[in-house]
DNA sequence: CACTGTGAACCCGTTCACAGCA
DNA sequence: TGCTGTGAACGGGTTCACAGTG
């Protein structure tokens, strides 16, 4: 599977929305659907989704549009969700602890694996099978089973050790909820859900409109 | 203030990153700072930083940097944070109720003033000053204190419903956290936190790494 | 005929490079 | 001399437009 082309890694995370659709979609029992359809499903054009879908291949029928189970397994191939990927969690107060409550992650292909936490009070907690344990206690993790995802759900003067630590740990992704920018070197990807930088966003929008 | 120049979205963003940065700077004592450094401490490069304050004017002294007090008061005037931004969510399961328990809003310029649910189990519930309504009393609030920014945090399949209810009730910008595309007329904003899209670019990371 | 797949054109954000200023 | 501010060059992602196919 070697990738001749360059391919956006916006691209990537368009997929995602082109396969919560499609999925949808089988759901409701259709069983084609044009690129068309997909840009109006998911707020892009047309041209969009066939550009992005031939970064991968050629998975749709000339004058019918794709079918959706087939379509569905492409995407699902692509983006890795044919396993269970497990992921460990640091930081267990406020949004820590909805995710380890959340739901969906494992319909979606994500288990929270492991929790650790440095506050005794939360240490011993247990969500489902999950039982928080002391962030010292992450040197026993399984070294082959490698942590690879990781969540960062820590304040932010701490963030940078957990992620240091982490990455010993043989982390490559950490989704990073602190609000601090990580320092990592290469082969590691951080990905920011930063709250106060999309309602700053809102607040700009909102003073231009008033300002101008 | 007209702007002339069309300036990047994403060039907000780092705006508030630079904020955060200067901030922290100014806490620390610091009062010089150069675009090299706010570079560094944001992962960009100095021509970003300076191009990206060039959009909004010149806060800098040649040869010198820029004053931190000078340039934290500009960016906070630019993304509106001279005041304290109401919010209404909707929502309260474990995401929602996450947000209210979450004390960094506040200091941040953001505070949740109301918050629905339909859920008569969550209806009632007290988190500090805010008190959990029925969804159907959204009707209730004041017309004249309008909504502007709301927080979507219910389940997919009633997300649309509620953005078309907020927006009837003038809200302009939209925090969105079901796994849906919201349909929304243009005047308003729609930002997505989209845990699984976030998720998926990582498993994609590491399959592609694996058939390599 | 309808819709896919894709090279080419376009557009826009980032980077470069340097003139200008303290 | 050191660093800002910015027009110009660059690069890469999106859009266009159409050839190709069932």
């Amino acid at each position: 599977m070697l990738e001749k082309k360059k391919i956006p890694k916006s691209a990537i995370s368009r997929l995602s929305l082109y396969l919560r659709e499609v999925t949808r979609l089988g759901k409701d029992g259709k069983d084609k659907v044009s690129s068309i359809e997909l840009g109006d499903l998911t707020g892009l054009t047309d041209a969009q989704v066939r550009k992005d879908f031939s970064y991968f291949g050629q998975f749709g029928i000339s004058g019918a549009g794709y079918d959706i189970p087939k379509l569905k397994d492409a995407l699902r191939e692509i983006l890795g969700k044919d396993k269970l990927w497990p992921i460990v969690l640091v930081g267990c107060g406020n949004i820590g602890s909805a995710l380890l409550r959340y739901p969906g992650f494992k319909n979606q292909g994500f288990i929270i694996k492991e929790a650790f936490d440095i506050d005794q009070k939360k240490i011993g907690r247990r969500y489902g099978d999950v039982v928080v344990k002391d962030i010292e206690d992450i040197r026993d993790i399984e070294r082959d089973e490698s942590i690879e995802i990781a969540i960062i759900a820590v304040p932010a003067d701490s963030a940078q050790n957990v992620a240091d630590m982490l990455i010993r740990y043989d982390a490559r992704c950490i989704l990073n909820f602190a609000p601090v920018i990580l320092k990592v070197n290469n082969g590691v990807t951080v990905s920011n859900m930063d709250l106060s930088t999309e309602l700053e966003n809102f607040s700009f929008i909102l003073t231009s409109l008033k300002n101008q």
